[in-house]
DNA sequence: TCTCATTCTTGATCTGGGTCAAGGTTGCCG
DNA sequence: CGGCAACCTTGACCCAGATCAAGAATGAGA
């Protein structure tokens, strides 16, 4: 943490037609002149791996999209006890519209780029171009589902299937973002240390480290270094996650 | 489960003007002329207490609110563990729109009238009618929120912790229902099984009684009965709890 | 009033994962 | 290249909550 008082740095703003999320953010279904409505109120923000973007409780003065990099949004309890409440990847909404102070602390767990929109005017602009409420409300829903899961992980599932049911999550969604199809095996970046993995998880960082050397040792998972994980046979892992074959997928 | 196979009975279709939801569910922001849109395309169902709404997987072609009873959303794995993911009480939203399938189990604790709408024509009306699709947007946040602070519950609180965690929800929605505000004392009726508040916090049911009889025996609670709940000193409860004093109130 | 089926309580014992402790890796910076 | 700071691994032990088991309370229906 030694860089976090460091305020972030600005970008010069770039064009929407080339952005990277343009396609998924809470933009995705605007026509040009309602992009260039919200290019009116954006700006970026640049954070580094390790910053603290928002501290729960402080007044929240914009909303955004993760252009890049990796966020996690997290509660902690008086005593110290944290529990990760979301993972942010690019194109995922920070903050909530009607709401004065963050309720949740927000870290880069990476290098972050986020489009911010000031949050007075987009509240406005919410309310008169359905096609950004209505992107909202569905990424909302989404990220219902998403917690929905979490939440039998979290309740119901053993140390070992949790840290399946992660490295399962990842892999897919990183499976996706890079369009890799085809073949079985499967190769991903881990962007979480054992600490945030345990965070996320409701276990201890000494858990999960026991839990990955025992998935490693029986050949589910392969590891080179810490965080660069293979998955020979994803079936396999979705199957020590405890989750039907199927992988859940609904529409 | 004896009475599970029954069908659902209609009921007459009641006015919106007199209904008991009108102003905190979905149609709360609605003018009349969009009530009347909405009238066309709903009808009542009711449920006995025990009865299951729909099972996860099952085609859902409605969605609608909650007008009275209490309702569960719950997951279940083949192993036949089970982790409830919501409670729902009287105008909350069941149903995604856009969704085919139904993604939970949904089962009435008690008996249970649901004001339904068809699925396909509530879609077309979202995309027309601001009005809904703001309100739907705003309850899928709150339920956001709930979920995540469900997940610190699950994740990191003490069986101790969750059960006066629940309790203080359970406490907190019925004051605001029924209006009481002043003492800080504080009556309630349970509206969970000691299996359902077990699957509710990812305890077993011996557990959650043990701990019940734990916060009785040092005067945290009062029971008359199982199900009726006394809570002589909220904050008390709270404290229990783990969580700070100020409730968590969030604007 | 007397079943019988739920639901709940309590006790005894076991165990998965937490806690405490001691190193091992890795990679950055001087 | 060497030292330090993160980060990770592994071992020993312990305890909160699960599991297994036995009954007690409650209440609907005959």
């Amino acid at each position: 943490m030694g860089t976090m008082g460091m305020t972030s740095t600005r970008m010069p703003p770039h064009d929407c037609g080339e952005c990277p999320i343009r396609h998924r953010a809470v933009c995705a279904r605007c026509e040009v002149d309602e992009l260039e409505k919200l290019d009116e109120i954006k700006y970026y923000r640049n954070f580094q791996a390790g910053q603290t973007v928002i501290w729960s409780g402080d007044r929240m003065d914009f909303v955004g999209s993760v252009v890049s990099g990796i966020a996690t949004l997290a509660q902690t309890m008086e005593d110290g006890r944290r529990q990760m409440v979301g993972l942010l990847l690019p194109s995922d909404f920070v903050g909530r519209p009607g709401r004065q102070a963050a309720a949740y602390d927000v870290v880069a767990t990476s290098d972050l780029v986020m489009c911010c929109f000031r949050k007075k005017p987009f509240e406005d602009l919410l309310s008169h171009t359905p096609a950004v409420s209505q992107r909202l409300l569905e990424m909302t829903l989404d990220e219902l589902d998403a917690a929905r899961e979490w939440m039998l992980v979290l309740g119901r599932k053993t140390a070992r299937e949790k840290i399946a049911s992660l490295l399962s999550i990842i892999g897919r969604r990183s499976a996706a973002l890079n369009m890799i199809g085809g073949s079985s095996s499967m190769v991903f970046e881990l962007p979480l240390t054992r600490e945030a993995m345990a965070d996320y998880l409701g276990l201890t960082l000494e858990t999960v480290s026991r839990q990955m050397s025992a998935l490693k040792r029986e050949g589910i998972i392969q590891l080179e270094g810490k965080r660069r994980v293979t998955v020979p046979d994803f079936e396999g892992l979705l199957a020590e996650a405890g989750d039907d074959s199927d992988g859940g997928m609904l529409v």
